[in-house]
DNA sequence: CCAAAAGTGTTCTTTATACACCCATGT
DNA sequence: ACATGGGTGTATAAAGAACACTTTTGG
C-alpha cells in the first residue's frame, strides 16, 4: 500500500480550505493582512492566510488555526464571507475555499510570519500586490460585504481602539464608504444612536480644539439588538 | 485493488454537498420546497433537495443539477446562503454543505419527484415537518436572510407572477416580515420607487373595487442599481 | 492673536405615520 | 343599496441636509 495515499473513497472528493480576510484601519486607510507564500503553487506571491481543513474541526476553526499559524493572530472574531468553488481555481486540483473575514484593532495584535508564510504584512487597499489564486476576487467580495454591512451594523468600532474620537470614527466611515460626510451631521447622528459612552479624556497634543474620547457601549447595543432595533448611519 | 474505493489521497478529505432552499408564495403564506428522502440516512424524512458535488462542476451548478434531478425544477436563479461545516452534522461521515436559496414563482413550475426523492412538496413555514440532518438550522438561516434582504432589495417580485396587484405584493411583504403594513402608505411608497409598470388590466371577479395589475420594471431597476441607488421599503 | 479642527444651533427640505374620505365591483 | 376592499389626499411628526456660529487648543 502506498503510505502517501492512504485515504481512499468510493467517489472523488475536492480538497477544502479556509481563508481569512483580515481588515485593519491605520487612522487613514483600510488595510488588509496578507502573507507571502513560501511554497508552491504561487510561491513568493501574496495571499490570504489560510489552509486545508482538518477532519475534526469546523471550517471556522480551521480559518482561525491557520490565521494563528501563519500570522500569530489569535482570538479574532471571524465571520463567514462566501465559498468559492469554481473548478480550476487552484492548480493543485479541485479545491473549494470557505472564506472568512474579520475587522480588528491593528494595535491589539502584532503580526509575525510563521509556517507556510515567508512574511505577513498589512497592505492598504490601493497598494494591493498581485495575489495568488483567485484571491483578488475574494478581496472584492470582502470589500463589498463590509461596505454593505457598515451602514446597518456598528462594525466600525471593531477597527478602532477601545477609546476613539468621533472624527476618527468619521474618517473610518469615509474610508470604507468612499464618500465625504458632513462633520457636524455625522457627530449629531452618531451621538443620537446612544451607543457611545463619553469618557473624561480628550486627545492630547493637537494644535486645535481637542476632541473627546468615547467608547462603544457594546452591552447596550446587544440589548437593543435583541429587541430588534436597527442601527443606521 | 478495491474498485469501490478507487479515489485515494494523501490527506483525508470531507465530502461536499450542495443543497437548495426554494421559497414560493401562495398568495397568503411563504412556502418552502422539501423532498422526502428515499434512501438512508434519514430515509422517509423531509429534507432540502441537494446532493454530492461532481468534480467538474461548481457548487452552484451542483445545486441546480440536484434540484432538477429531485424536483424537476429548471432555470432557477439561486444565490449562495451559507456553508455548513460542523463535524458530526451527517452520520455518513464528514460532510460539508454549501446551501443555496431561491425565490420562485410557484406557478411557473410544476414539481415532480425523481431520483433520491420519494416525493417533492411545498410546505408553509408553520407546517414544516421534522427535517433530516441539520436542515432546520439551515432553514432558519435562509428565512433570516430573506427577511433581511427584502427591505433593501426588490426580491419580492421574484415570488409573484409577471403581473401582480399592489395588495398581493403587500401580503407578500407582510408574510415575510411578519408585520402588518398600512395599506395606503404601502401603496404610495411602492409606487414612489418608480419600479412598477402599470398595466391596462384589473383583477376580475372580485366583489369590491378591482385592483390594477402591475409588472416589475427590471430594466429600470438594473439601471438604477448600476448608479448605486438603493431600494427601500 | 491666529489657524485649525471640534462641537452646537438653526433652518429648510424630505420622508414617515396616521388617518379621513372617495371609488369600483359583486351580490 | 351595501359590504368589501382598492385608491387618493392631507395634516402632523420625525429625520436628513446644509450651513452659520462658537469653542478649544498649540504656536
Amino acid at each position: 500500500m502506498d503510505s502517501t495515499r492512504e485515504y481512499c473513497y468510493k467517489y472523488p472528493r475536492p480538497s477544502v480550505t479556509s481563508d481569512c480576510i483580515i481588515f485593519g484601519f491605520d487612522g487613514d486607510k483600510i488595510r488588509v493582512l496578507l502573507i507571502e507564500r513560501a511554497n508552491e503553487p504561487y510561491a513568493g506571491r501574496w495571499a490570504f492566510p489560510g489552509g486545508f481543513l482538518d477532519m475534526d474541526e469546523s471550517a471556522e476553526d480551521c480559518a482561525k488555526r491557520e490565521l494563528f499559524e501563519e500570522t500569530g493572530l489569535k482570538n479574532v472574531f471571524i465571520e463567514q464571507l462566501y465559498t468559492f468553488t469554481q473548478p480550476g481555481r487552484d492548480p493543485r486540483g479541485r479545491v473549494i475555499t470557505i472564506a472568512y473575514y474579520a475587522l480588528i484593532k491593528q494595535t491589539d495584535y502584532s503580526i509575525t510570519a510563521g509556517d507556510d508564510a515567508k512574511q505577513a504584512q498589512w497592505f492598504s487597499l490601493d497598494e494591493i500586490p498581485p495575489l495568488a489564486f483567485d484571491h483578488s476576487r475574494i478581496l472584492q467580495a470582502a470589500i463589498s460585504r463590509i461596505k454593505g454591512k457598515i451602514r446597518y451594523q456598528p462594525i466600525g468600532f471593531e477597527l478602532l481602539n477601545e477609546k476613539f474620537t468621533i472624527p476618527e470614527l468619521q474618517r473610518l466611515y469615509e474610508a470604507i464608504l468612499g464618500v465625504q460626510l458632513d462633520r457636524r451631521n455625522f457627530h449629531r447622528k452618531i451621538i443620537a444612536t446612544g451607543l457611545l459612552i463619553q469618557l473624561d479624556e480628550k486627545k492630547a497634543n493637537v494644535s486645535h480644539r481637542a476632541p473627546r474620547y468615547f467608547s462603544f457601549d457594546k452591552e447596550k447595543y446587544e440589548q437593543l439588538s435583541r429587541r430588534g432595533f436597527n442601527f443606521e448611519i
